[in-house]
DNA sequence: ACTTGCTTTAGACAATGTCTATTGTAGGAT
DNA sequence: ATCCTACAATAGACATTGTCTAAAGCAAGT
């Protein structure tokens, strides 16, 4: 545990936003003027390996980082101004797949992502 | 419609599968050799608009489009070689985000993507 | 103090996508 | 038939995001 890589844990725990590593990294050089990008992106991915954090993508540019790992839950997104939630749909989505649409794979995981527009958007 | 719009349409017709934008650029080419990179994006992007095509982001790489528009369908996805399929789960799963957990959003649509192992992968 | 191995750094590089200025082209107006 | 106008296509620069590499730093054990 390098003084790097406490400040990439502290910028994610201290924001319950997701963030892109460029969010990250700017916030950790706030904290920390000399941390390089590349600790920023490996320490990331560290974390991502380790099971702390979670990579999202909701939309097509950068990964987010969600510290939210240890919760299982889906994502809802503003397709006005991007804005994610976090939210918890009832169900089962992998009970959904019939083995029928399964072609053979061994299904592990499901991923959901709900799109709309936010009240700010809706209202401006 | 112009030639260059033409062979993009009938790469997308063609294949099956869920091609970047960089491989119908390169099948455009073999047909139509002057085509060039931003004319095959310029026309994505407004077959995305017209409601032809379907743009997805299965990994965070590069999107893919998919010819398959008209059938509402999701994905599965092979975590090891990116192989992709449509599927057709049972349910809907917006009627599985209560309204306590839409925090006032407009939900209008959602993507669900199923990740596992393919059978190639598996075997292999 | 020296060695060994991991970490960090800066910057080059790669992949994907967008933008701009220029050129081409097609269809109507004269 | 020629010209004008508007849209389309082109080449290439540029932007963003992410990865890789070579060099330097640092820490722990000998």
């Amino acid at each position: 545990m390098t003084a790097q890589r406490r400040v990439v844990a502290e910028v994610l725990d201290g924001e319950h936003v997701h963030l892109t590593a460029d969010e990250v990294h700017a916030r950790a050089v706030a904290k920390l003027p000399e941390i390089s990008r590349a600790t920023v992106y490996n320490t990331l991915g560290e974390l991502v390996s380790l099971g702390e954090v979670l990579e999202v993508s909701t939309d097509q540019r950068a990964k987010r980082y969600d510290p939210n790992a240890h919760r299982p839950h889906h994502h809802l997104v503003c397709a006005q101004c991007g804005a994610i939630r976090d939210v918890h749909p009832v169900g089962n989505p992998l009970a959904d797949l019939p083995d029928s649409e399964r072609f053979g794979f061994t299904v592990s995981d499901v991923e959901v992502t709900y799109r709309g527009v936010c009240p700010n958007c809706a209202a401006a």
